[in-house]
DNA sequence: GATGAATGAGCATTCATTCAT
DNA sequence: CATGAATGAATGCTCATTCAT
């Protein structure tokens, strides 16, 4: 406070630099994310209080309470954050190869997915059986009121999303809901048997899902000289 | 069932008296899983107390107790249960019908189970993505630990689901797998579905589900030549 | 049932000995109120939690939430009672006079009252303004839903009240609205004068409130001719 | 304050301008006043937060703390408000009367005030029982640490009040005593009659209510020869 | 003067569990 | 077997107050 004016002159007193007092919110946001993430996982959700994660993270209890309502808050955010990221990844590999085919595309994406809750099985038990179609659903169409913060990288996931999605709209019947049942029947099936290995191992499991998907991806198929949806 | 009949026919307290102390405790008990039900799935699980069971279900506290380890144990038996009832009664009504080959047999059970779910969304709620292979698996093979009360019209069930898969195994890769799998894909895209309506409502879903599936199915089958695995 | 037959008749496991159990259950509630009053009226209300009249009562913090709903709850009952107290000694010295004249009666009521709270600045303080009629009015017409306990001194006590205002019927126009301005009037003073000597001691305003009251009573009576009130 | 005055004279945001700063500090402070007595009346003081005050003033939190000591130090200066302008209503109205008689005036004042406690019940609710004399005994002798901002208005009130004592003097043992009493006799019935209806509604308290004040004043009035005090 | 993010002490309240009866 | 009063640890949440900007 107390201020002098720079050379420049662009100063004023109270300059509301959004750099830092902002930088530090989201600095603060993102410790009570991570400490959150963290005890979630290892201790369990119902085990871990308020005061642990503001603990945990540095900051003072009542400070949890400026950016999250409660604890369960904190774990929505968080389980949408973590299912999105893992089809954010999955849709990246894919601009990677060079497959055309939407039939091979989602198999693709179905095997990077699996790949990806096989070798995190923190985050697979965490974010549980929410890897829910919805949450990409949201990316794509985001409401007004979600407070969701969006970076760049996943607006151009986004973009690789409707490009799949139109290619598939000139092949099958319903591309939404055929995406929704196929990753329902993964994050569902991956649950089960990664975490207990039942029925059998995901090794085991992997190329029978494959086949699924396929099988799922054919049934979904225009028939010939039927008309594509709107 | 529990009961001794006098030579006379009559059946009497005292005699081994397994009747009426245990009838009595079956009736407490009965209220007690009654109550939490009708508790856990309009207040929530969080927010039902041991305390409020106990006084919905005219009995003690401590009483609570000399049944149940604790409220999270009662509502894992009472998911069980009502996860059992579900393929239980669509395995039931299969037996009426006079399907014979297994795939529409399997698309039958597919489509009862939906039906019974989108009839009875509060019991879809409480076990929420619960209704997994699991349950079904230890009807079938159940392990000594499982103090689970079996009456003998489940055994009858658990017959049927055997003669299934035996029929299964002659044509199938993987008869279990295949099971599990519809099974996660129908209890997860119901509950996305019939709750929440996304991406599209019950009715829109099925004649995709009924043919994903089918191809399920037909993407499990032995091709020729191939061996039945053990 | 569980019952045993002792020779003598009378006995019972599991008796419940209403004297033990019910006897403790009320040493805790009064040394819970005993509490309190000390505590609200040396520290004042909020700056009172509940801890602090827990542990002053030695009872577990939980103990408080089996007598009482809230601070509030417990405050409110204690007013009551404290004011009922005062209205009721005031009643119990009257009947200890020779004073048969209603208008007599009423002044020295007044004035045992004035004394009262003369003395005991701290109660004076406590139900500050709450020595309303209403109090009093329920002693004589107790509600259903009031869970206050009366003693057997206060039946007595009501008595005298109701005898006085049999009395009153015969000379007053309104015998209740008489007294609800006298006990409004006299509270309401003293707490100002009293406890801040505003405008004048107590001292000096005795002799102004007894002509008051004397003066409220005769514009009170009934006008030769006029009938009494059902 | 942070200002320069221009060489022209013509003032400008930085020229003492006590008008507009000054201006905008009361505003600001009123806001507060008006915010804090609508969440005061509506959720209960308890019940009510600075932030809340401050958010609904459209004031920082941090701002609060410019004006008022705390949530207790607003109540109260809001609690002398009220109960002085009820009190100066009255006296404005009686002002605008004929009545030359001390006692008429008297009675006169306490149906006024009956009668606006009648209509602006949340008010009456507010001031509670604290429409007490040692409020407009501080406007006839204002204390040097009162920081009371009195309007010009009131000024003139102060007179008429003035005025009053001093034909009361004449005729009366002590004056303040008097009105002392009656305005605590009044505020202290209208509060239990007006808002819960006990003993009686106010329609039907008012005439006993105008007769005892009358006798009270009579009741306090110099007998023959009797000298009128200092 | 004005702001509002951050603080952390402080408190109410809940509830699983025990155990004397 | 059944009870329910008593416990007290655990925790969510509030909110007055500060202070860097």
């Amino acid at each position: 406070m107390n201020q002098t004016t720079t050379s420049d002159g662009t100063s004023s007193r109270y300059h509301h630099s959004v750099g830092k007092a902002a930088k530090n919110k989201q600095v603060k946001k993102n410790a009570l994310y991570d400490t959150a993430f963290h005890l979630f996982t290892s201790k369990g959700i119902a085990h871990t209080s308020i005061s642990d994660i503001a603990e945990g993270a540095q900051v003072a209890k009542g400070t949890f309470y400026l950016y999250f309502k409660d604890k369960y808050d904190l774990r929505d955010r968080l389980i949408r954050h973590k299912a999105a990221q893992i089809m954010e990844k999955a849709f990246a590999a894919l601009d990677k190869t060079a497959l055309v085919i939407p039939e091979d595309q989602i198999v693709f994406l179905a095997g990077h997915i699996v790949s990806q809750l096989t070798v995190d099985k923190i985050t697979l038990r965490f974010i549980a059986k929410n890897l829910s179609w919805g949450v990409i659903r949201n990316r794509l169409y985001p409401t007004a009121d979600g407070d969701e913060e969006e970076s760049s990288d996943e607006k151009i996931v986004s973009d690789k999303i409707r490009d799949l999605f139109q290619s598939m709209a000139r092949r099958y019947r319903n591309p939404e809901v055929l995406m929704f049942m196929i990753v329902e029947l993964v994050g569902s099936t991956c649950y089960s048997s990664i975490l207990e290995g039942v029925p059998v191992s995901i090794e085991e499991l992997r190329p029978y899902l494959a086949d699924a998907v396929r099988a799922i991806c054919r049934a979904g198929e225009l028939q010939n000289g039927e008309p594509a949806a709107d």
